[in-house]
DNA sequence: TAGATTGTTAATCGATTAACAATC
DNA sequence: TAGATTGTTAATCGATTAACAATC
């Protein structure tokens, strides 16, 4: 297993790999760097520095096997061990998470959602047990959950990551619009909706040329 | 108004934003670029280029004066004219959207709901009309939307997008697993969800430090 | 072999950081 | 005035791009 790769590499891996299941889906069995780079919306030198990244090599004549491909990106992207993940909040967007994940990666498995509503505790919600948020530190260290997803208002952001980082947790993914102060051995990503909506908004009225990029990483 | 900014400083503006916000609801008067850049993570030196770009000048002895500054990001970020944003695909997250704009951006609102689900046409969603996506090209040119948010299954996505150009789109905001293909006059960004929880689950294994960084921008 | 693609190195580009005179 | 902060310029850093020999 490789070293860390740069947040941008790992942010296209995670694109490449969306491309390979569907290729793999199609029954295709090769692809050129070229081909993954239209496809992505990278190009073909950062395709083929990424895959070199992950240790896999292809060759001149046929580019890169997919399947042998998608189980080198696993390997580097999935902990072999298999992690586990805490959704807190289970409004619209804690909903809306839980069941596009629901099955998704056998390597990354949201396996508890926490809620204060009484009505939402003991139920499974798409596949996923929801517990009262009193019992966040327990569950955490019980099933080993090293990632959290924060989908609670903004005014509670905080708190909770407090709560998570004090359970043990490794890392949090925040929805909620509020920037988060953790300790630095904890990995933060901030998923703010707000921001991209103006980034849009604001690019579409300099009508710039920004076909692509995708987001591709960072 | 100024010339467009990097996208990287276009995302830390809508950092300051929100934080500005809270400033203000606080009452506070005026605020330093490095009490700024602790809030949102980024550096001071950041701060008061990013504040330049958007042609508002603070002085030594005050720092900037939160309210000016505020109304000077606004100028530069939003429309004057305002701008109309439609959402495609009112499931859970769709849902979710919905009720955190409603009423947050005097100009920058979502107007209108497209859904094929004829129990949602029709219906009002968290102040947000719903419509049968075959109305989409009316209603688009009727109120004069020019950006859209995709929140449709993959499979659907790349459908949705064509419409919302044809329709005469300048911006889309896509939440589906899928690249897209646009023009290259219109604006794209992509919201990859997927890409988020794998990025913090690979940064939470590696133990990095990674202590903000927030998502400033890109 | 001929030819397109690969892995790899050097050049370019842009943003961040550091340094500093000007300012209130 | 003294001192911290500002706007601005130069140096640094990292990633992207371009170029090319090696490979199947």
């Amino acid at each position: 297993m490789p070293t860390a790769a740069s947040e941008k590499t790992v942010g296209r891996l995670t694109i490449y790999r969306r491309l390979l299941d569907e290729l793999v889906s199609a029954g295709t069995e090769n692809v050129y760097s070229h081909e993954l780079a239209t496809m992505s919306g990278c190009t073909a030198a950062q395709v083929r520095r990424d895959l070199m990244a992950v240790g896999y090599s292809g060759t001149p004549t046929r580019g890169y096997n997919v399947r042998d491909l998608l189980d080198s990106i696993g390997k580097f992207l999935d902990d072999p061990a298999g992690q586990q993940v805490a959704l807190v909040g289970v409004g619209n967007l804690g909903r809306a998470i839980l069941a596009y994940f629901a099955g998704r990666r056998p390597k990354l498995r949201i396996v508890a959602a926490f809620d204060n509503d009484p009505y939402k505790v003991g139920r499974v919600i798409h596949g996923c047990r929801c517990y009262g948020t009193g019992e966040m530190p327990d569950v955490i260290r019980e099933q080993a959950i090293s990632v959290g997803i924060i989908t609670v208002p903004a005014t509670a952001a905080q708190t909770v990551a407090d709560q998570l980082v004090r359970a043990g947790i490794r890392g949090i993914l925040n929805f909620a619009p509020a920037t988060l102060r953790v300790p630095p051995n904890v990995s933060l990503e901030h998923n703010d909706i707000t921001m991209y909506l103006e980034k849009v908004s604001y690019f579409a009225r300099q009508g710039n040329r920004r076909e692509k990029k995708e987001r591709q990483g960072d």
